[in-house]
DNA sequence: TTATACTTTCAGAAATTTCTGAAAATTCAA
DNA sequence: TTGAATTTTCAGAAATTTCTGAAAGTATAA
C-alpha cells in the first residue's frame, strides 16, 4: 500500500502542525490519512503507511476516539478495527474546536472563578480587577463559543459569511459614541 | 519580594496551561505575573519571584515581546528593563488569538492552497474533495477571524453578546429550508 | 573613554513528551 | 472450550523541549 504524493504532503504537514493543535505527531498524521482515505483503514495499514509501531497506532487511535474525530467500523467475518472520519471536514473542525476549548479555556475559567470567590469583593487591587476582567472575558467567550460551535455546519458557514458585515455595522453605529477609554486607531 | 497567595495560584495555573496555549511554562508564568502586577517588573524581580534563571527570563521576555503581549518600560537613571502588559486583558487575549491563528491556521491554508494548485481540477477523488473542503473552511475562517479580531474590544464584546442571538435567528430562518445533506439532529 | 550594570546567547543538563516492541489481555471463529 | 488473530499496555529508549549559568555582548553613568 502507498500514499499519493499529495496525500503524503498533507500527512507530513499535519504531523508538523500536530503539537500546535494539541496532539502528537502520530495522531496528527493518522487524522490526515483517515480524512483523505476513501476506504476505511485498519491498524496494520496505518502502521505500514506511516512507518510507526503498532503500539503507537493503537494509542493514537484511542486519542482520536477521545476527541471524537474517528469512529470504528467493523465488518462481520473480519476481526480488525477499521477507522473512519467521524463526519465532514466541518464536523471535524468543530469537534476539534470544542475539545480544545474544553482543554484550553474551561480549566482557566474554573480557576479564575475560584479565585474571585476567595478574594475580597471590596478590594480594588489591580490584581483583583485584572482577574475580574479575565473572568468576564472568559464567561462571555465561553457562552458565545458554545452557542456558535453547536450550530450546524451550514448555519455556521452562513454566519461566518456575514460575520465581517455584522462587525462593520457595529463599528459604524458606535463610531461616534463615547465610552471607549482607548485612543482612536490611526 | 513576595507574591500573594492569589497571584501565586494564578501564576502556577498559567504555567500549567502554557504549553496548551502555545508557549512554555516560564513564558506563561511571566505573563501572569506581569498582568497581575501593578508596578513594572524587571528581570531580577521576575527571576526571584518565579525562581528561574536569569537567562530563562531573558528568553521568555523576548518571546512575550514577539507575541506583542508586553512592552519594555525604561526610566532615566535606571538601566534595567521593566516589563509591562501591552494593554487590557481584552487586548492581550486578542493578541494571543491573532498570533495563534498566524501559527496554527495560516501555514495549513498555505499548504492546502498549494496542493490544490498541483492537483487535477477535474479529479473527483475523495482526497481532492476533502482538501477542497478544507481550503474552503480555512479561507472562510481566516477572513472571518481577521475581521472579527480586528474589532476594538468594546465592539467585540457587543458582537459576542448578541452572537448567540444572531445564530438563533439563522437557525429559525433556515429551519425548514432544504439544502442540508445532514439528517436533523435529535 | 572606561568601568560597570545590565542583557543576551548558547552549549550542555534536565525535564518532558513521544515512540517502540515485547508481553499481556481480549475477542471471536471454530 | 480452544487457539489464533487482534488490540492494549507499559517499561524503557529515543526524541524533543525547556532551563541553567557562565561567557560574551551592549549600553550608559560618570
Amino acid at each position: 500500500m502507498q500514499m499519493s504524493a499529495e496525500t503524503e504532503t498533507f500527512v507530513v504537514h499535519f504531523g508538523e502542525m500536530a503539537s500546535r493543535w494539541g496532539f502528537n505527531r502520530t495522531v496528527g498524521q493518522m487524522l490526515a490519512l483517515i480524512v483523505l482515505s476513501e476506504k476505511p483503514l485498519n491498524a496494520d495499514d496505518i502502521s505500514q503507511l506511516l512507518a510507526v509501531s503498532r503500539g503507537n497506532v493503537s494509542m493514537a487511535a484511542k486519542e482520536l476516539q477521545s476527541w471524537r474525530l474517528v469512529k470504528v467500523h467493523r465488518e462481520p467475518g473480519d476481526r480488525k478495527d477499521y477507522l473512519v472520519a467521524n463526519g465532514s471536514i466541518w464536523d471535524l473542525a468543530q469537534q476539534v474546536m470544542a475539545e480544545r476549548k474544553k482543554r484550553e479555556v474551561d480549566p482557566t475559567l474554573s480557576v479564575v472563578r475560584g479565585l474571585l470567590m476567595t478574594m475580597d469583593d471590596q478590594s480594588e487591587s489591580h490584581a483583583r480587577q485584572q482577574i475580574q476582567e479575565m473572568n468576564d472575558l472568559l464567561e462571555l467567550f465561553s457562552k458565545w463559543f458554545d452557542d456558535v460551535n453547536n450550530m450546524r455546519p451550514e448555519h455556521l458557514k452562513a454566519l461566518m459569511k456575514m460575520g465581517a458585515g455584522v462587525g462593520r455595522v457595529l463599528e459604524m453605529t458606535q463610531r461616534l459614541t463615547p465610552g471607549s477609554k482607548k485612543q482612536e486607531r490611526p
